[in-house]
DNA sequence: TCCTAATTGAAAAAGATTATCAATAAGGAG
DNA sequence: CTCCTTATTGATAATCTTTTTCAATTAGGA
């Protein structure tokens, strides 16, 4: 099922300010925040209202289209997400993030914290940090320059 | 070794705006956002600037005496954090967070994802979400009102 | 006790998010 | 296709949150 028949089934009205977020966050090299979101629209010369982008973006996270990444400091950048249970993998250096699976990975903590904490699990929040392939080619690259010129 | 210890040997002054925050945070029942721990000092009496709650929450969280905590909306609360590597479990009831531990468990999955993915993993952020033992009997005790009156 | 540099707090600036409300436009009815 | 109703938009203002600035204060060593 695609977003606008998701959003229309949903009982939203399909329209431009939507569809150019949408297409935004489907074009973005990493997750971006309302104010980058807002700043590329005006850069493509869409007319979009700033308070329109965090409208759009809460009902986007309400029907599961987007999820929010947490960086440490300038939290709440927005992703794209594929139907699914997902976590993401940030890149520290460039910001590309990505999906990956993995809840059954966290069964047996789950389970283990549970016992132990006597708290009752029902949701959590993973996310990886690191570097992407190309970050690493990149890093590679500064300490072969280094070593070379000191 | 204390957080005074901590703070004195990385070379810090130990003050009293730094020992009001510690003292909030260490009475704390849960993880506190820094206007909840600038209005808990001036109930307390103390005098203590907004700013400088900021700036001591931050010089707290260079030298790993508290971490933070996020939630989807209104992220960035502030916990203490006891030595070595730590996640938390926060009570979406009452907002109590626990620390529980677990890297090892993350290995297989980090290992897993690493070469599905090709990216070099260096940190991550793990929290569990759930009720705390208190608030799971208050929302049993909810439901037996609730099969009983109506 | 005195000095000096780190630290603080008040105020202002900058940013982020939410509330208001008249104007606009999506989508169904006719 | 045109008209209506109502969801949705965007400009403005109001709130918060966080950061900057800078003179006054104070911790801790001489
Ligand atoms: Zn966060
Ligand atoms: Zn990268
Ligand atoms: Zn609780
Ligand atoms: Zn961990």
């Amino acid at each position: 099922m695609s977003w606008q028949e998701q959003l229309v089934g949903a009982g939203y009205r399909l329209t431009r300010p939507r569809s150019i977020v949408m297409e935004i966050l489907n074009n973005a090299k990493a997750p971006l925040v309302p104010s980058a979101i807002f700043k590329k629209a005006q850069r493509d010369g869409h007319s979009l209202g700033l308070v329109s982008v965090y409208r759009t973006l809460a009902l986007l996270l309400k029907l599961g289209l987007v999820t929010l990444v947490h960086f440490s400091e300038g939290c709440h950048a927005y992703v794209l997400v594929s139907p699914g249970h997902h976590h993401h993998i940030i890149c520290v250096g460039c910001g590309k993030a990505i999906e990956f699976s993995g809840a059954e990975d966290l069964d047996a903590l789950t389970t283990r914290v549970q016992q132990e904490t006597g708290y009752l699990i029902n949701d959590h929040l993973l996310q990886f940090y690191g570097l992407c392939p190309a970050c690493q080619q990149a890093a590679i690259k500064e300490v072969e320059w280094l070593s070379k010129n000191i």
